[in-house]
Order: structure tokens, then sequence, then C-alpha cells
DNA sequence: CGCTGAACTTAGAATCCCCTAG
DNA sequence: CTAGGGGATTCTAAGTTCAGCG
């Protein structure tokens, strides 16, 4: 280990005495020191290497049954989630507290903002909702007393970003807001409630992925019905003088220079301002009441820095050009061990050869690949073959791929792996901690003092390239990437980390704070590309800018009314950009479609909205689209969908004249989709509307879809939501190959237990009537049972054979989804959290233990949160 | 304004690993 | 005790977005 001796930072006592979290380290300015290899003396339950233990995943929560239990569990067990690592001053960074939490009464405050947000959102939630509004206040108001500031800070946290959003909702419709607002109050409930989506999920068709017809409830919102104008650039002023005026109730959000800057950029400011507010930071406090009093004592005390305010003026957003980092720490990444020659020969025309290391490396990466798809692929050997050829030079005996025989080779690996396989336990074990050792120390960085994840600290072995779908590129050989390759980030007084290969040395040294990645090397597949290393989901860094992204797509809530309006209006533009902009929006808003930006010819040829072939989207008379084409991942979206009529037609008029090949939107690509979407909202881009669509989704069906009942059943009505979205957001995983003979063997024995209860029914008849029940099929005789031993009998099969029905039925129906991708994506933690909290589902029956790290800053949750 | 480079999120497959049924 | 099923984790490809440049 090079570097520790350097640079480490003091374990600060007491402050983070437990389990979870990030490991916080208080650090004098003077001396810094390197933590990794210290073994962190406090353990950190994002770290997945370590003893697992009762891992309490970052506040998390577990529904008590105890009359406290809801409230509480949210704020007992927060966990220290600096979600704002970028403060300046080494002094100031774990200033937790926010001085608005210091110069207001948090109770005040709090109850106020509780009050704004209920006010603010009452009309996009359902009755229900709405009526649970006045007994959620009250309970917080009780124990709002013995809150943490934890729970306070994330409160403020969370109302805040909505009145601001609502205001500039408010202000950006200017003269349509009071009608927006007033328009859902007049408005039966129902109405109100359609207006979110379940009119699009109740239509949403099972299966897949054939013809969904997809509604959405779109054509039900109230905003396009009204009058409500579209949006005027003009109107937004008001906005901001709006907003200051609010912002008054909320210290330290500086945004005095902001009258004087360019419209967008003032957008911009907001929303970073926004985010600024939204991520104050989040207290961690143990279960333990005792050690709370000690933190919030050691946080007050960094709160009256009034560093604070200064520093977050350079908070970044996720935003660009902006400081991201304070001080980073870390060991560089780690590469893979050289190649080791087996030796084995594979046979040119019926005979052995002799390869070179490297020719043989290169062969064992192509026999290994002999059960894969990619071996019928004749573009996957023929890119392998150019590039193992070179290798194996002009006069090499090997002259064509089509007489090598690569079934030594692939025999051996098969036997190394099976003795791997073979291995005892222990024997694994002690491989497995062999290794952590070795990589102990890479996998985590110091970020502004807090102990971080390291995400991809293993660099890609040298392989050969499996690019999706029909890549052009397949088979090629990724070449091993050499420190050489390797440019590092760090901060600029930390150690540069050791080159762990001897004698070679990095490519470069960088030292910018703007950008969040560790470490980068250019792909050797596509050397304008770039491969790099990030922290892991865990990390504040992340997880600061996953809030940022569903904050955004909360936003769009906000806006959505008014932009449906909007592109409804211009279905029919005579502006033929206009109106394909419209189109584009509709469909992007409507099926969550991707951007689709444009790819060069060396991709495989994928599309998205903007990147639609005319073909790929065949009219059916009246005003039905059916799309067909590939996406990202060349994962296949078939689709049949009614849609407006205007818009029918609308894609009639762009597939006049055209050939297939040709684009759809022919005056369309994202950068242009995407700037018209940003004066609709600030911040706003096409990918925004997925998470929208999903997270609303979600959100609407378990609030709609929850009834009392067990556990199970509410996991289920959550899986069903998640599945819904799953298919909206088109996430498809691949059948298993084992599917088919799974499914047969389930109805095997299914059979079996049928066949079984027959035959208890049977020999219930004949007990009832006193008879002996009847030889078993095995000819063997049967234990003379009573009725009602018989009777239980039946009902036990009964539930079995029930529950393997269900079981079956669900793996087939699932065969295809993929729910993990929207999960980790597109859905906000807050809503699965919130769920959870109100209907005492322990949070750790839908999230695993990644997620939960990954959601950390989401954990302490109001109940009554809504999307 | 279009193009390219850069940086970051999103994605499915592969692999690992742990549990359970037999 | 062991195979295999399935969830968790790892891996890295494939997207989106944005800034900066000419």
């Amino acid at each position: 280990m090079a570097v520790e001796a350097s640079d480490k930072p003091h374990v600060s006592d007491g402050f983070d005495d437990d389990d979870d979290g990030p490991v916080i380290f208080k650090r004098s300015t003077t001396s810094k020191r390197n933590v990794q290899g210290s073994n962190a003396p406090t353990s950190n339950a994002q770290g997945s290497s370590l003893p697992k233990g009762k891992i309490i995943p970052s506040g998390m929560v577990l529904p008590k049954k105890s009359s406290e239990g809801i409230s509480r569990a949210s704020t007992s067990h927060v966990k220290a989630y600096l979600v704002n690592p970028p403060i300046a001053k080494p002094s100031s960074e774990r200033k937790i507290l926010s001085d608005a939490k210091e110069e207001s009464s948090s109770i005040i405050h709090l109850t106020k903002n509780n009050w704004e947000d209920s006010e603010d959102e009452l009309d996009n939630k359902p009755l229900s909702a709405r009526l649970k509004v006045n007994s959620n206040n009250a309970n917080k108001a009780t124990f709002a007393v013995v809150k943490k500031s934890s729970e306070d800070s994330d409160n403020v946290d969370d109302d805040d970003d909505i009145p601001l959003s609502a205001r500039l909702k408010n202000c950006n419709f200017g003269t349509s807001s009071s009608k927006y607002d007033n328009s859902n109050q007049k408005k039966p409930i129902s109405k109100v409630h359609k207006g979110s989506h379940d009119g699009f999920n109740a239509s949403i068709k099972q299966e897949r992925p054939s013809t969904l017809s997809v509604k959405r409830p779109l054509d039900n919102t109230d905003s396009l019905h009204s009058s409500i104008k579209k949006p005027k650039l003009s109107v937004l002023d008001a906005s901001i003088s709006d907003k200051k005026v609010s912002m008054k109730l909320e210290p330290k959000v500086e945004d005095d220079d902001i009258d004087d800057v360019p419209f967008s950029q003032r957008m911009k400011k907001l929303s970073e301002s926004s985010s600024l507010k939204k991520s104050k930071n989040i207290i961690k406090v143990n279960k333990a009441g005792s050690s709370f009093k000690k933190q919030a004592t050691k946080f007050k005390s960094f709160s009256n820095n009034s560093e604070y305010s200064k520093s977050t003026k350079l908070l970044p957003s996720s935003g660009d050009g902006q400081k991201k980092w304070t001080t980073l720490v870390h060991n560089g990444v780690i590469f893979p061990p050289p190649y080791q020659p087996h030796g084995v020969k594979m046979l040119y025309k019926g005979k052995p050869v002799v390869l070179t290391p490297e020719q043989e490396e290169v062969a064992t990466m192509f026999a290994v690949m002999r059960d894969t798809d990619y071996m019928q692929k004749d573009k996957f050997k023929e890119n392998f073959w150019t590039d193992w050829g070179k290798l194996l030079g002009k006069n090499n005996v090997i002259q064509n791929l089509d007489d090598c025989d690569f079934t030594p080779i692939y025999d051996w690996c098969q036997s190394e792996k099976e003795k791997k396989k073979q291995m005892s336990s222990e024997e694994k074990k002690a491989l497995k901690e062999e290794r952590a050792k070795l990589e102990e120390k890479y996998m985590w960085a110091i970020v502004d003092g807090v102990k971080e994840k390291v995400g991809n600290f293993r660099v890609e072995p040298p392989g050969l390239f499996r690019g999706r779908g029909e890549h052009p590129k397949m088979g090629k050989l990724k070449r091993r990437i050499r420190p050489n390759d390797i440019t590092i980030n760090i901060g600029k007084d930390a150690p540069i980390p050791e080159c762990p290969i001897p004698g070679e040395s990095w490519k470069d040294i960088r030292h910018d704070d703007t950008v969040t990645w560790l470490a980068f090397w250019n792909d050797p597949i596509n050397p304008k590309l770039f491969k790099y290393v990030f922290l892991a989901a865990s990390s504040s860094l992340k997880g600061q800018s996953d809030k940022e992204k569903y904050e955004k797509a909360r936003m769009l809530k906000d806006y959505i009314g008014n932009i449906r309006a909007a592109y409804t209006k211009d279905f029919t533009c005579r502006d033929i950009t206009k109106q394909q902009i419209a189109v584009a929006t509709y469909l992007i808003d409507k099926l969550a479609l991707r951007a689709g930006n444009e790819k060069d010819d060396d991709e495989a040829d994928t599309v998205g909205c903007c990147t639609l072939k005319i073909e790929n989207v065949t009219p059916e008379a009246p005003n039905k689209l059916q799309f067909n084409f590939l996406g990202k991942d060349s994962i296949k979206y078939e689709n049949t969908v009614e849609v407006e009529l205007p818009v029918y037609n609308a894609i009639l008029k762009f597939q006049n004249d055209k050939q297939p090949g040709n684009d759809l939107f022919d005056m369309l690509d994202t950068s242009k989709l995407n700037a018209h979407l940003k004066e609709l909202m600030p911040g706003l881009t096409a990918k925004v509307f997925r998470t929208f669509n999903a997270s609303i989704t979600l959100d609407d069906m378990l609030n709609k879809d929850t009834k009392d009942g067990d556990v199970a059943e509410k996991i289920v009505v959550y899986n069903h939501a998640n599945k819904q979205v799953a298919i909206i957001c088109n996430h498809q995983r691949s059948v298993s190959k084992s599917h088919t003979a799974q499914m047969s063997r389930l109805t095997e024995k299914i059979d079996e237990l049928q066949a079984v209860l027959n035959e208890l029914k049977t020999d219930l008849d004949r007990a009832r009537k006193g008879k002996p029940p009847l030889k078993s099929s095995d000819g063997k005789t049967k234990k003379n049972l009573n009725p009602e031993a018989l009777e239980k009998k039946i009902a036990q099969t009964t539930t079995k054979i029930q529950k393997m029905q269900r079981d079956m039925n669900a793996k087939e129906d699932l065969k295809t989804v993929a729910l993990g991708t929207s999960k980790i994506n597109y859905l906000d933690p807050r809503i699965t959290v919130a769920w959870c909290k109100r209907h005492e589902v322990p949070i750790e029956k839908i999230f695993n233990k990644s997620l939960l790290a990954k959601f950390a800053w989401a954990m302490d949750v109001d109940p009554d949160f809504r999307f």
C-alpha cells in the first residue's frame, strides 16, 4: 500500500460509532490521512464485502405495529447521509444542520411546510389521500417534538421542493395558474383522480410483447380541455419575483443576481437552487437515542459556520461545470492478473498447433464462447478472425477459422470450472478472502472526508467484444488495458495512487473537481468512447443526483397538463417542425419512448423516438399505430396503440413520400426536441418523461390498489404495479434456457398432486362409508385414516396445488419481464418507502441490500409522500 | 447551428452465491 | 448433502444529455 502513510483523516469518535452509513471522518485541515488499508475501524454497511450481520440500511424503516411505529420509525434510524459533499471548507463539511433549521423552530417550520405540501399536492391525490391529510398532519405535529433534526431537514427538504416547483409552475403559466389549481378543485373527485394515470394502467394488457393498447390518461387530462395557453416566456418574469418572495422563507438560498441573467440561465439557477435546498444534509441517527444527542451537538457546532452559505453557492446541481467535490482520495484501479498460459493445444485440420501465449489467450477467449449465440453469427467469427489472424501472423499454419477446432481448449476450461466448483467451501472462502484483501484498498474512496464505495474499480479484462443485437463490431478483440491507458482523477492534495504494475505508469493525473469520475480510459473497441470509474450507486454523490432526477420528474407533474395542451394544439400545426415536435413529444409522453439519438454505422441499428424509421410505425385505420422497432440493447418494441386522430393523420403525413429507411421525423433530432422541452419546463428533457411516467404509475397503482390485508398481499400489489411499469418501459429479459423444462416439471408436479388429491377424495368417500382405503397406485395398502384426517390432508394438498399454480402462472407471466430495471432507475424510492410505512410493509421486502444502500437518501421520507 | 467530445445514466446478460427441496 | 433455482451482484454495453467549438 503505497499511499496510506500520507493522508489519513482521523476517524471521528462517537460520530460514527455504529454500523451503517458512510464512515465519516473528521479531519484536521492540516493533516489529512488516508483511510483504506486501515480497514476502516468503522465498518460500513455499504460495503458488501463487510460482515453482513444485521444491516440497518440507512434509516431503514421497519414499520412496527406499535402505535408510534410508523412515524417513529422514520425518525429513529436516520442515517448520516451527506447529500452535499462539495462543501468547500473541511470545517464546514460536517455541517449537517442547515441554518434554516437553526433559525426557525423546526416544529413550526415543519408543520407549515407539510401543510403547504398537502395543499399543493392535493389536486393530484385521490380522495383517500386527501382525507388522510388531516390526520397525518396531526400525527406529524405530535412527533415533531421528538423528531431528529435529520428528519426535519428532510422534511424541509421534500417540502421545499414542492413549493418551488409549484411556484415555477404557477408563474410559468402565469394567468393560468389559478385556473389550473381551481379547476381541479371544482372537478369531481373522480375526475381529479383520472387526471393521474389510472386510465392508462387499466388498459394495459398483460400480455406482451404483442400489441398492447396503451392508453394514457393524457386524453383525460383536464388541461387538455381547458383553454390554458402555451406558456410564454413573458410570464416567466413573474415567476422569478414570485419565487423570490417565497424564497425568503428559506434562508440560505441565494438568488440575488438572478435578475440580471437571461431567462434560460435564470431557470437554470432556479433549478440549481432548488436542488440545493433539496440536498440539505441528513443526519445519521443511531437507534439509541443517546448517541443522537451527542451527534446533534456536534452537528450544531458545525452548523453555525458561516462558511456554509458561501460554499453552497458552489454546489452543483447535477448540472455541469460545477464543483462536485472538494477533496477526493482514492487508490486508483486494480488490473486483472496477467494471462496464465495453459498450454492446451487446439487443433488445426485435426492437428495440434502450438500457439504463443498471446495467441493462445485470444484463442481461449473464443473457445469459451462456444455455447453462446455469438457462435452462430458470422459477423462475430469474421471480426474475431480478423483480430486473431493479426496475432497469428501471415505465415502461421492457421489460415482460416473453419479448420480450427478449439475443443481441447474448451474442454480444459470446462474442467477448470468444474474443479473450482468442486472445491470445498473452506477453500472457496479462503480464496475469496484473499481476493478481498487484495481489492480492499481499491474499494473505497474518500470524498470530502466521507468514505464511499467505488463502483467499478476493476479494469475491464481483455476479451472479445460482446455487442448486443447485430453489432458490427462483435467478436473484435478488446485488448488489455494498461496503466498507460488510464487517466486518474484525484484531489490535489491526495497522494497519487501507486501504479499497481511495476515499471509502468498512469497515462495522466488530473485534479478536476467538476467531474465525478476517479479514472477513465479509452474504450479499445471504439477509441472515441471512454470507460469511467465512478463511485458506487450507494455514494452520496450518486444519491444526490438520483434525488435530483426524481425531483425533476416530480416537477414535470406540475407542468404536464400544460405541456400536453401545448402539443395537442400543435398536432395540426402547419409548421412541420413544430408538428413533428408535437407528435414526437406525444409519443414520448404516452409511450415512454426514449429520445433516440443518431447512431453511427459502426453501432447496432437501433432507434428511439426521433430516429424512428417510417417502417417502424404502421398506421391501422382508423386511429391506431403499430410500433415495431429495435430499441436500446436491440430489445424489440412491439406495441399497437390507439392515438388521437390528429396524431394518426400527422403520422400518415410524415410517412407520405418517403421510402423505408427514411426518418419518420425528418425535421427532428434530440437536441431540437430537448431544446423545445426546455422551453416548457426548466431542465426538461425527453428522458424525464420516462421517469415521470414510471413513478407516477407506481404511485397511482399503489394507492389505488392497496387493500387491507397481509403483507404478502400487499407485496403482490406492489409487484403488479412494478410489472406495469416494466411493461410501459419495455424492460425485457431473455427467457432462461431452462424455463420450458422448469415449467413442464411444475406441471408434472401439479399433476401428481392432483392425482394424490383425487385419491384422497376417494379415500374420504370410502372412509365416510366406513370402508378402508383402496390400495395406492403402487399397490401398497394405506393406513386407514379417519375422515377428519383425510379432510385435513385434502385441504393441505389443495392449498399446495393452488400455490404451485399461482407460482407457475407468475413465472410464466414474468418470464420476459424485467422488474429490476425500473426499480433501480425509474421508480422514485420515496414512493415505495412511504407506501411501506403507510402499509406496514417492511421495506426489505421490496428493496434488497443494494437498493437500500442506493436509496439511503429516501429512507426517511414522510409516510404521506406522494410522487 | 451542427458536430464532437465528454460525462453520466440506463440496460440486459453473466456470474456469483445462498437457500431449499429432495 | 447436493443440485438447481433464483435472487443478488457484477459487468460492461448502450443509451442520453450537455458543453464547447468552428
